[in-house]
This record gives C-alpha cells, structure tokens and sequence, in this order.
DNA sequence: ATCGGAGATAATGTATACACAGAGTATTCT
DNA sequence: AGAATACTCTGTGTATACATTATCTCCGAT
C-alpha cells in the first residue's frame, strides 16, 4: 500500500518508461521486434499519451529504435556494436578521472570513492561469491562509476557517461546471470577493483594522464574479456554476458 | 508553395521540432527562460501534443532542461560547460579517428573527405573571407566532421558524436557571426584546415593513436582560442562567440 | 506592515476521440 | 488458377477536452 503511494507520486510518463525498459532489459522483448503502443498501453496500465513519451524517451536513450514508417522496435546491437560501447564508456571515464586530477579535488572529496571500494573488498574477497553479493557488487559497482564522473565536476560530460551507460550492458542488471558463470567473474572482479584503486590513487597525485590511461585500459580489457565470454559460450544469451560485462 | 508542400510530408512533430530549435539557437529565447507550450504552440502552429514530442526530443538534444515542478526551459551553460563540451567532442572525435585507422579504410573512402577539404581550401585561401564564404565553410566543415565520424563506422560512436555536436556552439549557426570577427576567424580556420588534413593522413597511413592525439589538440586549441574570444570582448553575445568556434 | 493562508488562475499531465496511412486479405477478373 | 485490385482492419499521428497541480495574488489576522 505504501508502495502504491509511492507510485503515485510519479509522474504516469515516469512509470511508464520504467515498466518498458524493465521489460526491455529482462528480455521481455526480442531485439528488432517491435513494441505496439496498444501493447505498450496493456503492460504499463497508462494511456497513450503517456505510453508514447516514455517510447520518445527510451529511443534517446538507445534501447528502442524508430521506424521509418512508424512505431519502435527495440534496437538490436552486434557484438562490434556492444564491444564499442565499451570501449566509448572508458574513454569518456578517462577522461572525467583526467578531469578529476586536473581540476584538483580534496582528499574528502575522494572518501566516498574509498569507502565504496573498501565495501566491494568486503563483498569480493570471500570466496566462492554468492549471487546475492554479486548483485550488491553491481549496485556498489555502479555507484562508483557515478561517484568517479560526478568528479570530473562537469555537467556535460556528467550527462554523456549518464547516456553511455544507459545501454542494457552497462545497466546494474546482474541478476541476470548464471550462476555457472560466477567464478571467472569474480576474477573480473578483482581486477577491475585494482584497476580503481589505482584510479582513485592517480587522481589523488594528480598524475591526469595516468588516471584516464587506467581508465581506458580498464575498458578495453572488459571488453577483451566480453569477447572471450561470447566466443566459449554461445552467442544466444547475450543478456547474461552483457549483466557480466557490467562489472567490469 | 513547393515548399509548403515539402513541409507537409514531414511529420507536425519534427516540424515543430526544427522550429523550436530554430528559436532556441538564434536566441528568440533567452538561456533560463520558460518555454510554455502555449507559447510553442503559438510559433509552431501545430497542436500540443508533437508540441509536447518535440520539446522531449529538445530536452534529450541538450537544448532544454526539464523544470522540476513540470515544463521546460532553456539550458544556460556555464564558459566552463562550453569549454568542456568543445574537449568532450574532440575526445569522442578522436575515439572515431582512432578507429577509422586501425579497422582500416580504403583510400576510396578518404576521398569524400579529401574532396571535402579541397573545396575549403577553395574557399578560406582568397581573403578577405566574405560573409557567404564563412556560412559556406560552416557547412562543409560540418560535413567534413560528419564524414570522419561515420568513418569510425561505429554506430554507437557516431551517435554519441551526433548528440556531442547537438549543441548550440556546435551547429552551424556561423551567420550568427559579427562582420568584425571574420579577420581573426580565418586564421582559425587556417589552423584547423591543417589538423584535419593531418588528421586524414594519419588514417590514411594507419597511426591510430596520431590520428587520435590531433583530433584531440585540434578541440583544445579550439577551446583555448574561446576562452581568448571571451576574454576579448563581452560575455554578452556568446552566441556569436559559439558560432565562431563552431569553426574549428 | 508583514506574514500566512486560502482561493483563483494558468499551465502541465493525462485521457480519449478522430483521421489517416499501411498492411493484409478476400474477391473478382483475366 | 493466378494475379491484381479493392476493401477492411489495425495502428500510428494529431487534436482536443478534462483533471490536477503549482504559482500568484489577495485578504485577513497578528
């Protein structure tokens, strides 16, 4: 009931683009296939006009496509597609950690940075991992890439990382995996979290270039691990590795 | 009459759309200000409802920034925004330039560039430049940006540079510009014509990281000659002042 | 005189009705 | 029987009417 309450105090339009993206990121939806506004209307239990401004929003956002003669389909994206993305994120991190150096922040400024990385040690360096503290990692994950380009101090670069990572593979959508699939990720873990304390390092020593180098390297070597995972496994469960993807 | 013909095939919402941004860049509206839809309604002449499509595109575009409390209105960037948009895109730029060079383009697919830079020079190398000839050049280094990006032939890279470019100081908007700066002008344009005739023979030669490393000097020269241009004169008109480096 | 509250007004958010375009199917003609 | 055309039906694009919320103003009380 509560929970009702809090529903209602966003907007329709708001609900909505949650609903479809939801269904969207789960699967719900095959990639190229399109999504009908009537069908739209039936899941999110909202009208039209609604239905329709969530639709604009998460084609700006990448996960829907327009089609010419009308309508949205969910967009669909090739591994090149996938491994790019990526690799755009890290250069565009790199240079908000380069931002960060340059721009001087305080070692206060920093604290939230360490802190959430002394919470992913707690999580990752027991073993065997458990599913559910791979999906706090992810959360705590993601939180640090925010706190890291809430850094850099600028809004604009702030809002294209926002976008870079508003893609199913760079959304905290963890859950997703298999549980087969959790030891070699904790390997990924562990070194993505050494990759950020020497971020976090390099931004304290103002060493800009050291830090967006760090970042990029970071980025091509997720990458490099994405496209082992889709040449062991086969390429149907794209999802999965795309949530195993997003530790990186 | 052709053209209200023309007008008519395309959709009241896209309509709308290019009105509003036509408004917004010109400076029909002052940065802060409120746009109702009343208003919009009234410049576009088309209904609320492509009205309210095309003001969530804009919002999406950069050009607006959504009101808590409901609305629209337009988006004041700070010199520091502009001055980090300008290196956001040479970053992104660079990226493109990198990978137009390493995944490897046939010199069949320079030419287009190469044609392109031909028909500047033309253009930039008799002085004094004319007015025509600077709206002229505006739209062929548009075309020339737009051509090294697709190079990357990397959809999600150039869309990310699409909505980089999106921004005011980054559209063609070169009419904008003050008879008086025209001087000073071409002398950027002079610099900037150099880097990109570098730019392509890196590609050409396969130096990813120098065909990079100048995308990226090439953006914070242009940066460094804003913050001079502003320093110079008022901060009043920077409208004009983001045409000018909408050159470089 | 100033602060607070209540009411009115205007603008946004939402719903629905209508118009038009495109695709699919059925029927008719060759 | 096959193909072409016409008709229907589904779905998007647009307009407008309604509801809700926020802001501004005015009046009253302290």
């Amino acid at each position: 009931m509560a929970e009702r309450e809090a529903e209602r105090s966003v907007s329709q339009t708001v609900r909505a683009q949650l609903a479809l993206r939801e269904l969207i990121v789960s699967g719900g939806l095959r990639p190229g296939e399109r999504i009908s506004e009537l069908q739209a209307v039936e899941v999110t239990g909202v009208s039209r006009t609604p239905v329709r401004m969530a639709l604009v929003r998460l084609e700006e956002e990448g996960l829907l496509e327009a089609i010419p003669s009308g309508g949205f389909m969910v967009k669909a994206f090739s591994e090149r597609d996938i491994l790019d993305s990526i690799e755009l994120r890290g250069t565009l991190e790199g240079l908000a950690a380069r931002f960060a150096a340059e721009r001087g922040v305080s070692s206060r400024d920093l604290e939230p940075l360490k802190q959430c990385l002394d919470e992913i040690d707690g999580l990752v360096r027991r073993e065997p991992i458990s599913m559910e503290a791979f999906s706090s990692y992810v959360a705590l994950n993601a939180r640090f890439h925010v706190l890291l380009a809430e850094l850099s101090r600028s809004p604009p670069l702030i809002r294209q990382i926002d976008r870079a990572s508003a893609l199913p593979f760079a959304s905290p959508s963890g859950f997703v995996m298999a549980q087969s699939a959790l030891p070699e990720a904790r390997q990924i873990l562990l070194i993505g979290q050494d990759h950020h304390r020497v971020v976090v390092d390099a931004i304290e020593n103002r060493e800009g270039a050291r830090a967006e180098a760090i970042m990029r390297e970071h980025a091509r070597l997720a990458a490099r691990n994405l496209r082992l995972a889709l040449r062991n496994r086969t390429h149907l469960d794209l999802l999965p590795a795309m949530a195993l993807i997003s530790a990186g």
